[in-house]
DNA sequence: CGCCTAATTGACTCAAGTCAAATTCTGTGG
DNA sequence: CCACAGAATTTGACTTGAGTCAATTAGGCG
């Protein structure tokens, strides 16, 4: 299963074909440290396991399952979720390409929620005791290491403020406003997307019912904000949206 | 103001006082990893800035300062919020003894939210530049570093399903079970403790107006499941208020 | 003792949830 | 290509949990 795992570095010539390389991989400006050397990039080639796909609707990972692995989105969109004892389920959160699955399992090494990919997606393996093994001599590469996991704290920090302070308007605007910026860096539309998640997906990441969800599509509609044809999204206000996301202009 | 700060190490004579050093410290069980050697100690005393005193309604840090250290907290009880850009404030969370502070500010170099000390506190800072110098020789100690970045990811999914999906009566009660599994991993009381944020910030905290805590602080106490006085807290059911927290228990 | 802030309690309101029904999509099999 | 079943979405009518506003009460401290 596991390709040129090499204890030994493999010779150059016989390397992983160019589509699985991380320097040929289109989201290494997000994934990777910028500047990284080389030969730097041949060593962390070969410590990732395997690129996997992960079609529409499969788990990834589950909670509990054991952690052994970092997953890097090449390609796909996931979201996670976690289950409470009682069986209830909340969205933590939704990942495209560029970004990294997995981090919360680092502390008891067991994964605490689901990941589920949202359409036919493909993710990197990247075993931890071999990347962690890596960051000793590549410095780079653990402190980016660490600004993914920094990053991914102050993530959940602004969902902890959207979801404790906004009103539901205020937390429409912003879940659009924050894909519209996420499409923008790696190089797609910032006004005209896809949604890949369900409605009753977005409404219970942002702590709403999917009926709410609905109503807000209509009065943003309405107001002539956005353009929504079932999935299909078009911002057509996108500086009106920021403002009822910062709560500095209300839609009622 | 820094007071040992060798480039080479100092020799052992000249070492910091007892008091001030990692090992003696009542908190390195939580705060760093178990089994570091002796020596592996004393050079984390040594990269270790200083022992800051923090009084009581004092900033930590603030939203825009760079970062540069991480700190430890010695001794005392924190709060950060998060300011969005209209003004207003959410707790993101309550920090005691053992925990780190400011990982949210590696990703931007500059911190994300403000800490402030609920009581007189001291915390260690933690130069970070330094820290991760000392990584690349300390495996166990980096290891350890991630662990306490994942636990707060974790955290923090936990706040996300406890604002996105739980009932005022629920979100209290886990409040509450929750500071008690924090003070009893710390040796203190597990039923028995102070308060020390205001009900204004655990409703904040919690996504709450301070009357509804003020109301749930009374229905609890009416069902005999606790004795409150002022920040004076007693859990008379324990048992009751998991129950609760985990949806298994109502209080109507 | 008296001032100021924090907390409690009650009465009323409203934003978002619930329930229900209608409509639109999607995918599958004939 | 069309019909149809099941799922997803939209919309409306009504309910409700938590918020708002206001008035007390209790504590902390100079």
């Amino acid at each position: 299963m596991i390709p040129i795992l090499a204890q030994s570095p493999a010779p150059t010539s016989h390397r992983q074909e160019m589509s699985t390389r991380c320097s040929a991989c289109s989201m290494h400006q997000i994934c990777l440290p910028t500047g990284l050397k080389e030969a730097d990039m041949d060593r962390l080639d070969q410590i990732i396991g395997r690129r996997r796909k992960v079609p529409r609707d499969t788990h990834l990972y589950r909670v509990g399952d054991p952690f052994t692995k970092l997953y890097a989105i090449r390609l796909g969109h996931f979201k996670t979720h976690q289950v409470n004892p009682n069986g209830d389920q909340q969205v933590t959160g939704f990942q495209m390409a560029g970004e990294l699955l997995g981090m919360d399992a680092i502390s008891t090494e067991r994964h605490h929620c689901d990941a589920i990919a949202l359409e036919d997606s493909e993710v990197c393996e990247i075993p931890f005791s071999r990347l962690e093994g890596l960051f000793g001599e590549m410095p780079p590469l653990l402190h980016h290491f660490h600004r993914m996991m920094s990053q991914e704290i102050t993530r959940e920090q602004s969902v902890m403020l959207l979801l404790g302070n906004m009103r539901a308007e205020q937390r429409f605007a912003a879940f659009l406003t924050n894909l519209s910026s996420r499409y923008s860096v790696r190089g797609y539309s910032s006004t005209s997307f896809q949604l890949r998640m369900t409605r009753e997906e977005i409404g219970n990441y942002l702590g709403l019912t999917i009926e709410s969800i609905s109503r807000l599509l209509s009065k943003f509609k309405k107001r002539g904000w956005i353009k929504v044809s079932n999935r299909d999204l078009e911002l057509l206000e996108p500086g009106m949206l920021k403002a009822v996301a910062a709560g500095t202009q209300t839609c009622a």
